[in-house]
RNA sequence: GGUCGGAUGGCCGAGUGGCUAGGCAGUGGUCUGCAAAACCAUCUACACCGGUUCGAAUCCGGUUCCGACCUCCA
């Protein structure tokens, strides 16, 4: 339960990671606004952080895992008054805004079921937590931090700079935002341009509204995350995560909601997963460039190839770092998707390996360099090219060219079992339809086919080969006979 | 424009001073009636120009190109 070194952004180097509390961890990861559908962006930070938190657990850590979702409406931006993203869509399909949350809200927790995404601990909803994101705006106001304008309160930026540091987190400085951001504001109600809503005003139109003390509004986007990680975690908690896209504003708004409230910086380790590209630039919902899961799951997509399965996609990310681009192809895809299997098959090897008396390799060493590797800010590519040199191993040994003593096979089996399944969460990719009457049928054909390989009748033996292979029945020869499987 | 990051072999992607990353593809081989699958072996690198060093993909300076954030975004 030591020496786990992650990269803090607040920071900008890899820390030791030693917990508030020795054996407790306390961790909440910006989760997605439901008015769309989940997308290959956000299987990212799902899956980052569900390693991490699966990584925590297997180190003996108790964890508390938060993960928010956002179905309050927020406004596309300050000059877009009173439309928000999930009350539009609301509007287009004339349904109720909850309708459109819950809708989407469904839809994102089955691919991240699909995914094999563990379920944080606590799921948040910002619409359920009005009050107390409403008790926090009044905190900030009577700290001195926020003013109220026309039925909006706004967080005091150049103010809470003059007691704090604003950018600790992005490394902006005040003075470069103020210059940047002369655009034409419309008719703000804002003291300063970097000045952001703790609390909006509804304009008529805009249907997700809640009474507040400054008349009916909604809150703003970065409160309820504060909100929210501080009801459930506390005030300072151990690690915050979320997409490096967020960095700036939302999380360096959050740090300033903090510190504005409760004087604590909220997380003590703020960690940021990198994007995913495509074609090199940014896969996200505002290029109109990405490809939903369930896209990647049904290969129904005019850039997709093929069909990729869940699994193939979890892989695909865990071969880079998570704080690298990835950069999405459908070459890439099917590469990943062999190395799994290649992966599966040498565990499925090792389960029927014969152990000898001794050992003529050495193993010991795959453990600690996994270990290593993972403890390295989660350095999960490096930890598969130990598992790959291991798969070697494995392979040569069933080919009789290693022998492995039944401690080192145990050793191996564990070492698969924790990194790939416990670990990683990779899971084999059973299509298989083990329907009594298929198998029975099966063992028939192929009993049939052996029988006219040994009377050399080659045309019968390749026809039911071949007429097998069209509906997607793969037939493969072994030294101990055939066995089939099922491709689709 | 400001801030930050990146450029690695056919593709993806690790690697911060000397030792084979790994996966996929390619090539050769084993197996096989043939094939597929599987397995084994193996080739192709470090954007460019200088510098530091016994030695640089790795450090320093410069150049070019690319990306992210600065508006909602994972």
């Amino acid at each position: 339960m030591r020496d786990l070194n992650i990269y803090n952004t607040l920071s900008g180097v890899k820390e030791k990671f030693t917990p508030l509390s020795k054996d407790v961890v306390s961790m909440y990861v910006c989760g997605p606004t439901v008015y769309g559908e989940p997308h290959l962006g956000h299987a990212r930070p799902a899956i980052t952080f569900d390693i991490l938190f699966r990584y925590l657990c297997f180190l003996g850590y108790k964890v508390r895992y938060v993960r928010n979702i956002t179905d309050v409406g927020h406004l596309l931006n300050d000059a877009d008054d009173g439309e928000d993203k999930i009350g539009k869509k609301a509007k287009a399909l004339k349904l109720e805004p909850m309708e459109v949350a819950h809708f989407y809200t469904k839809k994102y927790q089955e691919a991240m079921s699909f995914l094999n995404v563990k379920t944080p601990s606590i799921e948040p909803t910002a619409s359920g937590h009005i009050i107390e994101q409403i008790e926090m705006v009044k905190k900030i106001i009577d700290n001195g931090f926020a003013y109220e304008v026309n039925g909006s309160v706004y967080f005091d930026v150049v103010k809470y700079n003059s007691k704090h540091n604003y950018g600790v987190l992005s490394g902006r400085k005040i003075e470069d935002i103020l210059e940047n951001t002369r655009q034409l504001d419309g008719q703000s109600d804002k003291k300063n341009s970097v000045d952001f809503a703790l609390w909006k005003k509804a304009a008529p139109e805009h249907i997700m509204r809640w009474p507040s003390p400054w008349g009916e509004g909604f809150p703003g986007w970065h409160i309820e995350c504060s909100t929210m990680s501080c009801k459930y975690l506390g005030e300072q908690f151990d690690i915050h995560g979320g997409g490096m896209d967020l960095v700036f504003p939302h999380h360096e708004a959050e740090i300033a909601q903090c510190c504005a409230a409760n004087q604590k910086s909220a997380a003590t380790y703020w960690m940021h997963n990198n994007m995913i590209t495509i074609s090199g630039q940014k896969m996200g919902k505002s290029l109109g460039n990405f490809i939903t899961l369930s896209e990647f799951f049904n290969g129904n997509h005019e850039k997709l190839e093929q069909s990729y399965p869940p699994m193939v996609i979890r892989f695909f990310l865990l071969q880079a770092h998570y704080r690298s681009t990835i950069d999405f192809s459908n070459e890439s895809l099917q590469a990943a998707e062999k190395g799994l299997s290649r992966l599966f098959s040498a565990i499925k090897t090792l389960q029927n390996l014969e152990p000898s008396v001794k050992s003529t390799v050495d193993i010991s060493s795959y453990k600690i360099k996994c270990e290593v590797a993972m403890k390295d800010d989660l350095n999960t590519p490096i930890v598969l090219s130990h598992l790959f040199d291991a798969v070697k191993v494995i392979n040569a040994t069933n080919e009789k060219k290693f022998d492995l003593s039944k401690e080192d096979i145990l050793e191996l089996k564990d070492l698969f079992y924790n990194y790939t399944y416990e670990i990683f969460g990779l899971e084999e990719m059973e299509k298989q339809d083990d329907s009594q009457d298929l198998n029975g049928i099966m063992k028939i054909l192929l009993e049939i086919r052996s029988k006219s390989k040994e009377k050399k009748d080659w045309d019968t033996a390749d026809f039911i080969r071949d007429q097998l292979n069209e509906i997607n029945i793969e037939i493969k020869d072994t030294k101990d006979g055939s066995t089939w499987n099922n491709k689709k």
